[in-house]
DNA sequence: TATGAATGAGCCTTCATTCAT
DNA sequence: GATGAATGAAGGCTCATTCAT
């Protein structure tokens, strides 16, 4: 019988709308400031119900972590398919990653959040899954260094390893300072074209042999 | 009489001594979890009492996060204030943020996370003096790198302002790494020393001419 | 199934339970020194259950107040019904709303403090009902006035809607005085049947023709 | 030495400014709802220094109860001095509390609040004073009662005592009554000269033979 | 006498989680 | 499986009062 498969992609289809509710309430409110009662509400679940699919307020806000870490990754993957030497394929990669954290800003807080020291979830047991894509993000990266540095495009004597992750940390950083509020009377403050122009300048240049 | 001003002094050392017990405890418990309880019995003072020095929690924080970017300033100044090119001072900045984030961790995290987006004491009117530090510190970066453009050290197409940022924004988002927990059975993931490395590679190369 | 309709009146048995509680407790220590720890241990119901009931302590004293204006009301409808002259009437309606004092003495000092200059809390943007029952007694008395000026029992050049307000204003006044507390040695102070008596008879004199 | 008498009337003096800030500080912020702080502020005084004047808040409040009885005695007094008949008198004295009651208005809701059942300060042991004041109004209505009928002003038949106290209370709730916040919409309500005329027209047809 | 720093009990309210139905 | 009433441990903050100086 199909019947215990279709109760299970019922279940799982009922799993995503409540991930799809905190996201919007996460964002919206702060996770702080998001109760389970407002997610309860806005899914039109009961409390309890909640509870029958996930074993806690941060396990929801882990869920979605994870789903944010997955479609960095199909970003991320799409990049380094593509053709061209490894140094283009790294500045699509960067290239990527902003769209990324451009078309879903969420989702890239959720990530730069719960990557954070003293982050709220962070050091959880069960914490492994999302882990395990932030690792296929640098990978992709390093290859496409190795890549660059076979076709002459990038310089030999850089370490691709260390390199994809100072590349990765620069642009969690970029983005996380273009997405600060400007703190203050709302001035310009900086030009995000610029910004990014500025980072493949210097990436560009930093990488070419 | 001294005595008006011995009392204002004793006043200052005791709001001190309450920001050091403070920071120990934010650090180490996370801002969210640490409570007012907690601060007073870390201080040996009444809860009232802290309400006497701090009119909440929140400028608690915020009073941390100044003295942080505080001291950050004066690493940037000293470095800044340094012989050699423009380039040499760059990076010598680079160093000293460097510097600073291993010394005192819990101030780059204070710096880090009052800025992140949706920070919990961002925003408020009073947030202003701490915000000046930080433009000041963009300020010496923008400096240095046109010193170095007159200087020969770095590319004259480089737009120093846009640059500023991307550097400062590069170093917080390596160090944010860095200081990030491993994620799990506590493998070495990566070497600190060689991605500082990477880094400097990269901005050297990326800037010089 | 009268499965909900059984549940809503589960609900409102324990409001009412509540609200019971929350009267004695309110009326013995006053409201501001009544806590809504006091309200728990007294309902025997958690502190957040009360929450659940009631929004705030306030309005968990609005509700007192509606209850006991809804009450007199019934008193007052009750005498305003009955035969007899507009002047008969009157007294009547005097003497009901006596008999509501001393009966429900709590519910009297619930309206009449309700309704003091500065009391806690009116002017909220709720207390609406409880107004119109306090005007809708008013009402009551301004026709029983009216009905005595046509059957000639009542002086016809007195304005019946001022007329009324100061009876009802006489009226509190006089058992605020009668349940006063004696402030000192207890002395006997006054007599309350001859209290009532003397303003019956002032009233009676006052009003006939 | 005249030192020790003018120290005496240097700390009455003092005691007094400090009542005069209460006054207007309790008036305007409610009494439950001022502080400590806020008198020690208005007064330029330390904390401490106001418990060297006065035992606790409490006492301060009923320090200003006492001022305001005795105001009030006077005016009664000089209003039951006056020529004429005892009804007059009555009238006068009615009229004297009313003009009391328009003119401070804050002074009345002292009186008023703090007879209360369930005042926040009533059955103190050391509430005598004011008690004594309050006896004394309603013995300068009880002898013009009597002159009146002695004079013939007055019907013979009224119980002297216990029609004074129902006097007072009516006057007392009728100011309450016109002092009451329009709860809703501003509307008028009522009009205060019409109550007042129809109070003195039931009282005075309600007394005279 | 005057100060004002210190106290600490207490207040109202919130909310993640549980469990009987 | 779904519900939602009940829980209770905190949480941030207030304020009348005390006391060493």
């Amino acid at each position: 019988m199909g019947t215990q498969e279709r109760k299970l992609r019922e279940r799982e289809r009922r799993r995503q709308a409540i991930l799809d509710a905190a996201e919007s309430l996460f964002f919206e409110m702060g996770l702080e400031k998001s109760t389970m009662d407002m997610l309860a509400e806005k899914t039109e679940l009961s409390k309890g119900t909640l509870y029958l699919y996930f074993a806690s307020k941060d396990q929801v806000y882990y869920a979605i972590h994870v789903r944010a870490k997955k479609l960095l990754c199909q970003y991320l993957a799409e990049a380094a398919g593509k053709k061209g030497t490894g140094l283009q394929q790294v500045l699509a990669m960067g290239q990527a990653f902003l769209n990324f954290a451009q078309t879903y800003p969420n989702y890239f807080r959720a990530i730069a959040f719960y990557d954070l020291p003293g982050g709220s979830v962070a050091e959880e047991p069960w914490a492994t899954e999302a882990h395990l894509y932030g690792l296929q993000g640098i990978d992709y990266c390093v290859r496409a260094l190795k890549t660059g540095q076979k076709d002459g495009s990038i310089r030999m004597d850089i370490e691709a390893n260390s390199m994809a992750l100072v590349l990765v940390a620069q642009l969690k950083g970029l983005v996380m300072l273009m997405q600060a509020p400007p703190p203050l009377d709302g001035a310009e403050e900086f030009n995000p074209v610029a910004l990014e122009a500025a980072m493949f300048d210097l990436v560009r240049a930093g990488l070419s042999r």
